[in-house]
DNA sequence: TGCGAGCGGGG
DNA sequence: GTGTACGCTCGCA
């Protein structure tokens, strides 16, 4: 039998592992494998007290010597070491500790994998792989579909995809005391609605109700208890392997278990029947595992791609960008009053729900959501379920599997201690990052800006150099390379590192996947394009990887020699484009140049650029710099804050404001701030007038005095979240939520509400300063327009005029000399309401950018991000350093 | 400037 | 589940 694995565990049988392994036939039904000749195991490397130690567990079955290569520095030679196997994977924590409290090994390697990945990599099975099963068909209550008892289980070469059952679904809760927040042990679920790829018994969408109701795809029950039986028997008998909804994950789930729990009702609706669904907290994210199926959360998914970023992540905000559709309008805060309402309130009720459930399951298929995460799965071999989670797991399961193949093994996770002594070395000795080139800061008109990146910098620089942990040289006198951070790499002839050696199956297999593309149409060339996304995503998080203090395979002089050579590449290629070549190196950062030219034309500059990129590229060998796209006229503030015109050609010219690290919309800007800005640059970057961009500020400024701009332009909207006494600090709406209570404590604000605030002019400081836009209207109160000057339209704009060289005099040029003067002497004061852009949300487009801070030459003081004035405090000149975690915290100095 | 609390998405 | 993990922004000292 053929299948394709979606998801693995495994039972106890007599405290022996039986391996499951949940897939789908090409006919896409469900099956499951059993296999029950696999026992867990880890190596140690043994001292003079490890046999007796293992004589005396009990516990362990087998002890078996063998070499094996550890990956810390080359080694000529593998190490002895022993191989222990167990009975129950459950022991092994137990075990392990108890070798190394009683210092009975001297090291002890993977003795912390997941035995459904030790069982995989072992048998050469990946995540959404097929799966060849020998075996006979076998009677089981454990599993809900057709179960086969294995004899053998083998990888399969297949590339279509079988089938997949997708369902989304959303609940509606009421909550019993409208003051306070949602609390599921008290609050029902009212209605869960569902959506069906393919269609569930003729029906695309179908909502169940908690009382009495009726309609087309409407199924109504006497109570929340009856609602949710009839919910866990439509799963049952649909059978989803995907099951999706928006922010399920730390919501509807965890409700719906809790509800469950609360009716005395089982908590069994995967694909077994002998474990419950169950939720894990970590931190703030919460993950729910079914077992069997895939939990697809489209909230996470969304919110985690480093390449697009929305200003808000509600699925609102979210369907009409990516669907152009919207939710239906219903607040929170009406909902007790639909629910106990007339038949139209609650079908109202009903079609809010059916929708948002139709929306999340046609984000994540019209979308193609899921496509480059089958992918990651495949070349990675996580299973679906982990596959969105970080790319550490990633790595380490892919390199578990190389590891296997040439006889390494991997180092065990690594412990607190040690982690936060890497976090203090770090600290102490820094890792030097990227070159960022001082940029030419300015507006630049005249001519052309040519953009020329190097394509997958760090990858190919591990591979030219043979950059990796098995390779790196620790002593001994071998043909080397000597990175520019001392760091030595054996000779890739004598031992081609890990590292460099799937890196090359990475890259070559995407330049061949990007050739077949050219040809390709339809559903194959969408595959194509998810798993060439997928191998670009796995081999650049590679270098990062090296430098990530949680890493089993840290290694900060790995990363250090990365990073090293590519300072040093960069710097090489600057001065060889500047001495061949009529253009000037305006800015670049780690692996980009951007050439200022005096061509004005397009197609001319196009040509020089591509004409550099074969030069360098040849001179350079094993690097390839290719020609990105022109900007027209370009304007850089600071390093990593620029914006540009662009003009790309793809069969004719197209063209677009491009911004990198300058952000136009905020969630606590007010629309003014937003719509002013992109006006400014559009003046600045498309004609070019400085005096028109002074212009449309100061007129801005004049209208704010005069109070002509619109109250809805300076509105800022906030949603309250919980009841007022809950809220320690001081915020603007939730003070204005107070006030409104008080004028009409019939009529108050609740929890869910949405407020929208314009700051009044008045002593009070200023949260207490917020006030409705329609009360300000009614009373003709007056907005604060100091605050709005200093707070919100000038600290962005004005750094903008000031980099292009617009002097503060002329700002005040006109005749209005007090005003703006005031504005001009509040340059001081505004630290207080000091708004920092944040370049992070658009410049996360680079996974690389997630391990960057800036570290002074000078001080050593260090930023999470690069100062407005582009140098340390102290003048001192900044380098991009290596973070090396998701983590600022542990930035931060000690 | 540094720290700690609180929020996001969902109802 | 051979677990144990966010990242950013704001107010305040």
């Amino acid at each position: 039998m053929l299948m394709q694995l979606l998801d693995a565990d495994y039972f106890l049988n007599a405290n022996k592992p039986v391996v499951r392994l949940y897939g789908k036939t090409e006919n896409g039904n469900s099956v499951c494998a059993f296999y029950d000749k696999f026992l867990p195991y880890f190596y140690v490397r043994p001292n003079s007290k490890t046999a007796e130690a293992v004589k005396n567990i009990r516990e362990i079955v087998s002890s078996e010597e063998i070499e094996k290569f550890t990956p810390s520095g080359y080694q000529a030679e593998p190490a002895k070491l022993l191989k222990l196997t167990i009975t129950n994977p459950q022991d092994v924590p137990r075990i392990s500790a108890m070798l190394l409290d009683q210092k009975a090994v001297d090291d002890i390697f993977e003795n912390d994998i997941l035995f459904k990945y030790r069982f995989m990599v072992d048998h050469s099975l990946r995540g959404m792989e097929w799966v060849d099963v020998k075996g006979q068909k076998t009677f089981t209550k454990t599993v809900t579909c057709p179960a086969y008892g294995a004899s053998s289980i083998s990888a399969v070469n297949k590339k279509e995809n079988a089938g997949l059952r997708y369902m989304a679904f959303d609940i509606e809760c009421i909550p019993s005391d409208i003051t306070k927040p949602l609390n599921s042990k008290k609050d029902p679920i009212v209605i869960i609605a569902m959506s069906f790829t393919p269609r569930y018994k003729n029906h695309d969408t179908l909502v169940l109700v908690a009382k009495p109701a009726s309609g087309q795809g409407t199924q109504g029950f006497q109570n929340e208890k009856a609602m949710l039986e009839e919910f866990l028997k439509i799963i049952s008998a649909y059978d989803p392997d995907i099951i999706t909804g928006y922010n399920i994950n730390s919501f509807d789930l965890p409700y719906l278990l809790e509800r469950l729990g609360q009716n005395k009702l089982p908590k069994f609706f995967g694909r077994c029947n002998d474990k419950p669904v169950f939720t894990k907290t970590f931190g703030i994210s919460q993950e729910t595992v079914i077992h069997g199926r895939v939990v697809v959360d489209p909230y996470q998914i969304i919110k985690r791609d480093p390449w697009v970023k929305f200003y808000r992540y509600n699925l609102n905000t979210i369907a009409k960008a990516l669907l152009g559709e919207e939710k239906l309008d219903v607040e929170y805060s009406e909902m007790p009053d639909l629910w106990k309402g007339s038949r139209e309130d609650l079908n109202r009720f009903v079609e809010y729900a059916r929708k948002d459930a139709a929306i999340s399951l046609r984000l994540v298929i019209e979308r193609r959501m899921l496509d480059k995460f089958f992918e990651i799965s495949k070349i990675s071999g996580l299973l679906m379920q982990d596959v969105f989670g970080g790319q550490t797991m990633r790595i380490e399961v892919m390199l578990l599997h190389e590891f296997r193949k040439r006889r390494f093994v991997m180092p065990s996770k690594t412990s607190r201690t040690t982690v936060s002594r890497r976090e203090k070395e770090k600290d102490k000795l820094g890792l030097k990052g990227a070159t960022v080139l001082e940029p030419k800061k300015g507006l630049h008109t005249e001519g052309c800006t040519l953009v020329l990146d190097f394509k997958s910098l760090y990858p190919n620089l591990m591979r030219a150099y043979n950059i990796s942990p098995d390779s790196l040289l620790t002593g001994g006198s071998f043909k080397c390379n000597i990175a520019p951070n001392g760091a030595k790499f054996i000779d890739k002839e004598i031992h081609e590192g890990i590292f460099p050696l799937v890196l090359t199956q990475l890259l070559e297999s995407r330049e061949s996947i990007k050739k077949l593309m050219k040809t390709a149409r339809g559903e194959e060339k969408r595959i194509l394009n998810a798993r060439q996304l997928a191998l670009k995503d796995i081999s650049n998080s590679i270098y990062g990887y090296t430098g990530y203090v949680r890493a089993r395979l840290y290694m900060i002089d790995v990363a250090g020699a990365i990073t090293a050579y590519g300072r040093e590449n960069l710097e090489k290629t600057k001065k060889t484009i500047e001495e061949k070549f009529p253009v000037e190196v305006v800015y670049g950062d780690t692996d980009s140049l951007l050439l200022k030219t005096s061509l004005t034309n397009l197609d001319e500059a196009k040509e020089l650029g591509e004409k550099i990129s074969k030069a360098v590229s040849s001179e350079l060998g094993n690097l390839q710099l290719e020609f990105q796209k022109i900007y027209r006229t370009f304007l850089i503030l600071t390093k990593k804050r620029y914006a540009g015109w662009k003009f790309t050609f793809d069969g004719e010219w197209k063209d677009e404001i491009e911004m990198k690290g300058i952000e136009t919309i905020r969630r606590d800007w007010c629309p003014l701030v937003s719509q002013t800005m992109k006006e400014i640059l559009d003046i600045i970057l498309k004609e070019g007038d400085m005096q028109k961009a002074i212009a449309t500020m100061r007129n801005v400024l004049e209208k704010l005095k005069r109070n002509e701009i619109p109250l809805e332009m300076l509105t800022v909207i906030k949603g309250i979240t919980k009841s007022p006494e809950n809220y320690e600090g001081m915020l603007p709406h939730i003070e204005l939520a107070k006030k409104l209570a008080e004028r009409n404590p019939h009529d108050k604000p609740r929890i869910g509400d949405r407020l929208g605030f314009v700051i009044i002019k008045g002593n009070q400081i200023l949260s207490k300063r917020a006030e409705d836009p329609g009360y300000v209207k009614k009373h003709n109160l007056q907005i604060d327009s100091d605050y709005y000057i200093h707070s919100q339209l000038f600290p962005p704009i004005e750094r903008i005029l000031v980099s292009i060289g617009v002097t503060k005099g002329e700002l005040l040029g006109s005749g209005h000399q007090s005003s703006i003067m005031d504005i001009m002497n509040g340059t001081k004061r505004r630290t207080k309401h000091e708004i920092n852009i944040d370049f992070s949300k658009e410049d996360d487009k680079k996974a690389l950018d997630d391990w960057e801070n800036f570290v002074c030459q000078k001080c050593s003081k260090s930023y999470r991000r690069m100062p407005l004035q582009g140098s340390c405090a102290c003048g001192g000149e900044l380098l991009i350093a290596y973070q090396g975690s998701v983590s600022n915290r542990m930035v931060r100095k000690g």
